[in-house]
DNA sequence: TCTATTATAATCATAATTAATCACATTCAG
DNA sequence: CTGAATGTGATTAATTATGATTATAATAGA
């Protein structure tokens, strides 16, 4: 005798693999009624395992097949991708980008799916993980010990890692940015990190929406003059683009997502 | 008479052998009251090591509805799980282990998850991620150049991280065995990386299904008398159990798994 | 279109399983 | 030694999974 979730996990199975099923049919197949088969169906619709339809159900393959992963971040995607697509603007044929960790960077790697040939430096797992079927794009991973709370790889080996590469842009984000405290992340060792990475590329492009402005985390990994870009939205502070013109930081500002 | 933790550990491992238990079968097992089994059983659901099920619990394993990364290697798990399972039964608490890219390497960390403190170093992003919410291990990932048709991260920033660390122990997969050719697998770089993680570990445990052995393919990295272990299944043919024990390389075979 | 057929959701009954509770035994710290 | 904390087993009320039933809804065929 099964469990309910066993049976739900085969008749997924089964589904999947022929495409369709009737409920009778299931029914038959796993020795219960149709009354069950019915409540099994509806559970896993509602988890959007698969569609029902009169009669049975169908498979959702063509349409379900991202993993999980991307649908997270496609929710914080909707907030930042307007900063991630000006940022990708930015990058062109053959460049060499270091992409950093996080969420606003997250948005980037979706954008540069689109790009051709490119080379793309990380940090992140996540980030690598997603571009692994792009084979038009040359992805290295910066080696590192893996935060599990951020999900970024720090520490000495990423360290040793940079100092072996040099690229043309990088793409840096951020928890707070301030006028006199500079550009600062929770974090000591992936501040380290953040530093090298600037020091490491020809350009430095900073990705952070207004809510990161006139924030001061603890622990600073450079100053506003160590950018070339900042890219924000239009919410930020006029006080910030006067000085960041001043500083020679271009600030790139992009309309607000309505969604 | 068992500690409570040791029980647990016992259930977790008899559920994921058997893919599910009933709390009945485990009351009469370990010879506790049913209201013992249901306390284990829910406890060990917070830890999220299993799925609670009307009347006993299933394997995560098996019911696993996360990204599709483990989905696929589920299938794979099934087959090469046993293996995985015999290679983790080597790991120590506290054990610095290296683990290589691919799929049978992959069904062992699964069963790493299970293991209280642990450094894990490893080369694939995959394995990276799916070690991400494992609080309890340290997880540091080689970094290089991804290869897209395996995951793997391979180059000379792998062969690098690999110079700065020394591992207890080394699980490598393969994908041929020969007596005459020994180690070999498509791909030059990953090759390379191969060998240099095994120059790099105290001791080397070869992972390689019976399919494995026989074949020869295009790059080698090493000789059989490089490996301390190698943990295959019982269909291996019987010559190469001797040979192997001549060139001082332990054989662990294990049984099939049935279903 | 209309009707006959089939599938469904909603409801109920029931059997199994569970969570919640209490009582008892053991362990551990003071 | 005492008292608190923990682990366990037994008891019982509540919950869950299931199948059966039936009124309603959807589909297919004329």
């Amino acid at each position: 005798m099964l469990y309910s979730e066993e049976r739900k996990k085969k008749i997924l199975s089964y589904i999947d693999q022929h495409g369709r099923a009737s409920v009778q049919e299931l029914g038959e197949a796993f020795a219960v009624s149709e009354s069950t088969i019915r409540r099994d169906l509806s559970e896993l619709e509602n988890e959007k395992m698969l569609k029902r339809t009169h009669g049975g159900a169908i498979s959702k393959q063509s349409v379900n097949f991202e993993p999980s992963v991307i649908e997270k971040a496609d929710r914080l995607l909707i907030e930042k991708q307007a900063i991630a697509r000006k940022a990708a603007s930015f990058i062109q044929d053959n460049d060499t980008v270091l992409i950093d960790s996080g969420t606003t960077t997250l948005a980037l790697i979706q954008e540069i799916k689109l790009k051709n040939s490119l080379t793309v430096v990380t940090n992140s797992v996540v980030h690598a993980e997603l571009l692994k079927e792009s084979n038009h794009i040359e992805v290295i991973v910066l080696g590192g010990r893996l935060r599990h709370e951020t999900q970024a790889l720090v520490g000495p080996l990423t360290d040793q890692g940079l100092n072996l590469i040099h690229v043309d842009k990088a793409f840096i984000g951020t928890n707070g940015v301030d006028l006199h405290d500079g550009l600062t992340t929770p974090n000591l060792t992936e501040a380290a990190t953040k530093r090298k990475m600037i020091e490491q590329s020809s350009e430095v492009f900073l990705l952070a929406d207004s809510s990161k402005f006139e924030k001061v985390s603890f622990a600073n990994f450079g100053e506003i003059e160590s950018l070339d870009y900042c890219i924000t939205d239009e919410q930020v502070n006029e006080q910030y683009q006067i000085e960041f013109e001043q500083r020679g930081v271009k600030l790139e500002i992009v309309p607000l997502q309505e969604d």
